[in-house]
RNA sequence: GUGGGUGUAGCUCAGUUGGUUAGAGCGUCGGUUUGUGGUACCGAAUGUCGCGGGUUCGAAUCCCGUCACUCACCCCA
């Protein structure tokens, strides 16, 4: 029996200090967003289970083995989401007339009942992207170049955009034989998961990490061979616009995604710091029916607490650190406190960031309490402080400490600042 | 869904072949002539030993189940 205190499996809080690099991470993801005109589109956690049928196909894991899904009371099958691209499609469809080109994104939390582990969480959170309208080089690579710039934000280093092309809607069944018929001399080479992709998800081969699918992947033809003419220009031109752009990349032409939707360009963004689960972003063209209607798009999801694993040292206390320095009023007697509760209002009204002991505590306590919260500085107050109007301002780090006129205490602080 | 490791005070952990009132360090709280933190000294509090069941005169220790954490497979972000 879990304890009832207990949190779900795969479920956790997020707390401070770690809260505030989430924070971080949100603020200046919101700030390249408008750079590059984006808006925010909030659309519901929950939704029709249909949703995510039509959108990511029935057949895929998520939507077999990974949805939390339940019926409601008035009988309806819904489920928790299990990625954003959906459920921003649904939403594009009951608009199509505003949004012919949309430029969206959307921040929170993903919910697939998979086994935990690093990098993997039941509840986790994503950051997306989705850009509707005609299929275009310059579009994808733009896209590309907005998910480069919000890691520039985010001062992530160590990470590899690994491009790849699936090819056009006509080109995929070419490519699903082609591959086919090449693998077909070697099946005996390949391992049991494989065997089983050649049926149903044959793309899925090539990225196997069985070292024997390996060898034989290596001496397959790449999967352009299988595209017409226009695809593989289709993808130059990305190359070429993101060079444009200056952003940097590798051309892995073994990348496929998981999910069936996608077309022409595809990337992964990898981090060694990352472990197993090495990829902390995913996305590309793709193309999909929602209510009826075909929507075309490009975009990308971010999975927030890889990215977060995928900070340097340095960065996670740069983010983590509050903005603003802490500022303790500290009474010796209940006369000094008492008159500390207006003082404290006047200075969270200048903004700054304040506290006082509200129970009683020993000056020595309240001491030792602002110390262990790196209060940066100490208001003291105590009889001769009273009757004189004045104030001692005590700079924890220096210990330095002066006292001055009680209409000076803002002036005083400011000029530290 | 499959497999491995782990679960003892707030935190990090110790706990001998099952044997009395379960320990340490750090942290917390209080004190070292009642107006001053981060170093020192003194003192104090805190655990259904993850949870449930079993074996035993006796279980933190052995067995079973279960929950959770963790790593890998798988899948994906």
């Amino acid at each position: 029996m879990a304890k009832v205190s207990q949190s779900l499996q795969g479920m956790t809080d997020i707390e401070f200090p770690e809260v505030n690099i989430w924070q971080t991470l949100e603020s200046r993801a919101r700030e390249v967003m408008l750079q590059y005109d984006f808006k925010e589109i909030r659309t519901p956690i929950v939704e029709m289970t249909s949703v995510y049928l039509h959108s990511l196909g029935d057949t895929s894991e998520i939507v077999q083995k990974q949805m939390y899904a339940f019926e409601t009371r008035g009988g309806k099958q819904v489920c928790l989401r299990p990625e954003g691209t959906a459920g921003v499609m649904r939403y594009v469809s009951n608009n199509m007339q505003e949004l012919q080109d949309a430029r969206l994104y959307y921040m929170g939390p993903m919910f697939r009942a998979e086994r935990p582990q690093a990098g993997r969480k039941r509840q986790f959170h994503q950051l997306g992207v989705e850009c509707i309208g005609g299929a275009s080089a310059r579009q994808d690579a733009e896209v590309i170049a907005l998910q480069d710039s919000l890691f520039k934000a985010w001062e992530l280093d160590g990470v590899v955009f690994q491009l790849n092309t699936r090819g056009s809607s006509e080109d995929f069944p070419k490519i699903l034989d082609g591959l086919r018929s090449e693998l077909m001399p070697s099946t005996d080479d390949l391992c049991e998961d494989c065997r089983r992709r050649m049926d149903n998800n044959v793309l899925r081969v090539l990225d196997c990490k069985n070292p024997g699918c390996k060898t034989v992947v290596e001496g397959l033809s790449p999967i352009t061979t299988w595209m017409a003419p226009e695809s593989v220009a289709y993808f130059e031109e990305v190359l070429a616009t993101l060079d444009t752009f200056g952003v940097s990349y590798v051309v892995n032409p073994l990348l496929v995604r998981g999910l069936d939707y996608y077309q022409h360009s595809i990337w992964e963004v990898t981090s060694d710091r990352l472990g197993a689960q090495d990829a902390l972003s995913g996305g590309g063209r793709y193309q999909m029916k929602a209510n009826g209607k075909t929507i075309e798009g490009v975009g990308f999801g971010i999975g927030m607490e890889r990215a977060l694993m995928a900070l340097a040292k340095e960065v996670e206390d740069k983010f983590s650190a509050e903005a603003l320095p802490l500022v303790m009023l500290v009474g010796q007697n209940e006369e000094a406190q008492a008159a500390n509760l207006p003082l404290i209002v006047q200075l969270r009204e200048l903004g700054y960031r304040v506290r006082m002991d509200l129970n009683g505590k020993s000056m020595k306590a309240q001491m030792k309490a602002a110390g262990r919260q790196q209060a940066r500085w100490v208001l003291i107050r105590g009889e001769s402080e009273l009757e004189a109007q004045t104030i001692q301002i005590r700079d924890m780090e220096s210990g330095e400490q002066r006292e001055v006129p009680f209409a000076d205490i803002a002036k005083t602080l400011n000029t530290h600042w």
